[in-house]
DNA sequence: TAAACACATGAACAATCATTCATATGTGAG
DNA sequence: CTCACATATGAATGATTGTTCATGTGTTTA
């Protein structure tokens, strides 16, 4: 059976080495990859997306953000922290209310880019 | 307590209320978000994003994939269906074999464009 | 300093999801 | 037609994750 590292990897033999192995070269690591589905991830709830909508026009704060969405308080709170943490987000204090912004204009442009797709069928 | 369809959505009173309003106009439909969320979350998975980018170098049948990713064959045709689903990727079959690649180059610029985020922090 | 407000956070629960195992479908060889 | 191969798929399981509830932290006002 076909191995790798001392593990079987596949159960079947109908490997085309030239190709198996010329894309294993060129395969960016590991890690990069875990990153990029990790920042993917973010994206990947609707809550989080709306979030990202509604920033898209205006900072807000956090009970703007429960009202609008017709959410919790809580609930948006967790999930301002792992926007914030996929630095998508910033945060900005004012007396006893966090105001939120988008972090920079690329995120604008990764949604646009996804709306195109989508618009695309 | 503030109300929106007969439900109490926020605990507190802090609205905001010309940008809340503003803001609500503005808001896409639920649906799309909702898609576009679920498209998101096809990339949000290692598995599904290193089969990505191997179809970005070649077209590729499942046993080979099996073999580059050190996966069984039963979880790549798994996640092959899901990326299939979602429009992102295309299958051929010659034979007993299928083979798989991508839908079209708008996948890969989307990859690159959130490669590109990454690398600028 | 005490109370109220705005937000953050830990624990618990329900739901979703990726992988595995077993098996089914489809194709070509003999 | 039978067998072996390549892939697909349903069910089961373990892990991850979004929301809720309760409570904690930080700030302003009285």
């Amino acid at each position: 059976m076909p191995e790798q590292n001392g593990v079987e990897v596949c159960e079947f033999l109908c490997a085309h080495e030239s190709v198996v192995s010329e894309v294993r070269e060129h395969m960016p690591d590991e890690d990069t990859l875990f990153e990029l589905a990790e920042f993917y991830k973010v994206f990947g709830d609707s809550t989080r997306i709306r979030i990202l909508t509604v920033l898209c026009r205006h900072e807000m704060c956090v009970c703007d953000l429960a009202t609008i969405l017709s959410m919790n308080q809580s609930a948006i709170s967790h999930q301002l922290r792992i926007l914030k943490q996929a630095r998508l987000i910033a945060a900005r204090r004012e007396g006893k209310q966090v105001f939120y912004s988008l972090a920079d204009d690329h995120v604008r442009h990764i949604l646009d880019t996804a709306i195109e797709h989508l618009a695309e069928r």
